[in-house]
DNA sequence: CACTAAATTGCAGCGACTGCAGGAAATCCG
DNA sequence: CGGATTTCCTGCAGTCGCTGCAATTTAGTG
């Protein structure tokens, strides 16, 4: 998690060899218009190298493979995630924290919004990405199994850990999923729903549930 | 989810046509003893096929995929579980139904248990299959999601019920997990301490957490 | 101009998976 | 008995994602 994504459009300041002939951001840009016009399965990796102008060699030099391109910069994402939940005082509640820094994590301008969407309904429509996902999720709650075990106390493989970030990785995806799913939704407010459903338990007090 | 697993071993009383040389279960019991002995991603489909008797083709015949023969009877269970959460009485709370409800589908026999230990430490280690977990476990969620609509209102698709699916589902990872991966902890335990987790909530009245 | 560093590339190859068309083994019926 | 039918098995050709390797291009540097 150091050195994340040098060796290829790493932003260095000599720029001594042969230099990139794109970056990753116009890969991906590329890839995605492909994906929303052709569908993902029916977008090959030659498809995307061609409308880029790269060999498929070098598409794989951009991206590890072709479902990562969706994800963009989760790792950035990822490592703001762990800061914000590592930077909050201990004073202010567990589910708190989670609930805030997630829904701060996620908090997107305008214009990044509509791409986020298509990454979204893409994650979440085609068999392929949904698979890929589970990876990157597993990413995510090792984040927030370490900060679980620093408040409940334990491990981070322990059970309460485990449960808390698995069920958290639970209320952001069905956040995430509402949110892409219906274009009056404010993704905040689904984010924020969904954790506070969460810190509140799905028991009814008075048991008529 | 009608006529399942029709079409290969289907154990029809008529055996008019040439009879299968092998089964479901069969293929499966030799693909997981390889993948325990050489790893998962070192086995191919070939060494399979060849440790059976039968081609690389037929294989595909048997099995939608290689990750599906670590999954095994999933469709089944999946089966009991709409089932039960069907038949629990209304009177009794959705957690109780809930957490009762996966607890009773996932009830084996001493016999049972260290295949499954096998599956599961496959299932939530090897990339390959973590990833096509994912999509069996949307199934999972669907039939959880529509068992919470019934109970909390709404449709499946609506926050609330897909909050509580997912999160379901996370607890559920969390606790086979644990035990997958700890041979002194009992599966049932588990599950029911990730599930009462999930129930009350993980807010701290007090706030002190 | 030679040297070095970095990016690109083609190629050969593996492994999962699929459609198709034909072959093999069993039963049914005339 | 023998053909028709049914069911299963198989080989082949091909697509696609992905990888290692070795060569080539394109820049800056001494």
């Amino acid at each position: 998690m150091a050195e994340a994504d040098e060796g290829v459009a790493g932003h260095a300041e000599a720029a001594r060899g042969r230099p990139a002939s794109t970056s990753r951001q116009d890969v991906a840009r590329v890839a995605l218009d492909l994906f929303a016009r052709l569908g993902y399965d029916d977008t090959t990796v030659d498809d995307i190298a061609a409308a880029v102008g790269i060999s498929r060699r070098t598409f794989f030099r951009y991206f590890e493979s072709k479902p990562d391109v969706v994800w963009g910069e989760f790792d950035a994402e990822l490592g703001r995630l762990r800061d914000r939940l590592a930077e909050a005082p201990v004073s202010e509640p567990m589910m708190d924290v989670l609930r805030r820094s997630v829904i701060a994590t996620n908090r997107f301008g305008a214009g990044e919004l509509d791409e986020l969407r298509i990454r979204m309904v893409l994650i979440s429509s085609v068999p392929t990405l949904v698979a890929h996902s589970a990876v990157r999720y597993e990413e995510w709650c090792e984040v927030v199994a370490g900060f679980a075990a620093v408040r409940l106390g334990g491990r981070p493989e322990d059970l309460g850990p485990q449960t808390l970030a698995r069920a958290a990785l639970g209320a952001a995806m069905a956040a995430f999923g509402c949110w892409a799913a219906d274009e009056g939704v404010d993704l905040e407010d689904e984010v924020d729903q969904a954790f506070r459903l969460l810190a509140t338990g799905f028991a009814d007090p008075s048991g008529a549930i």
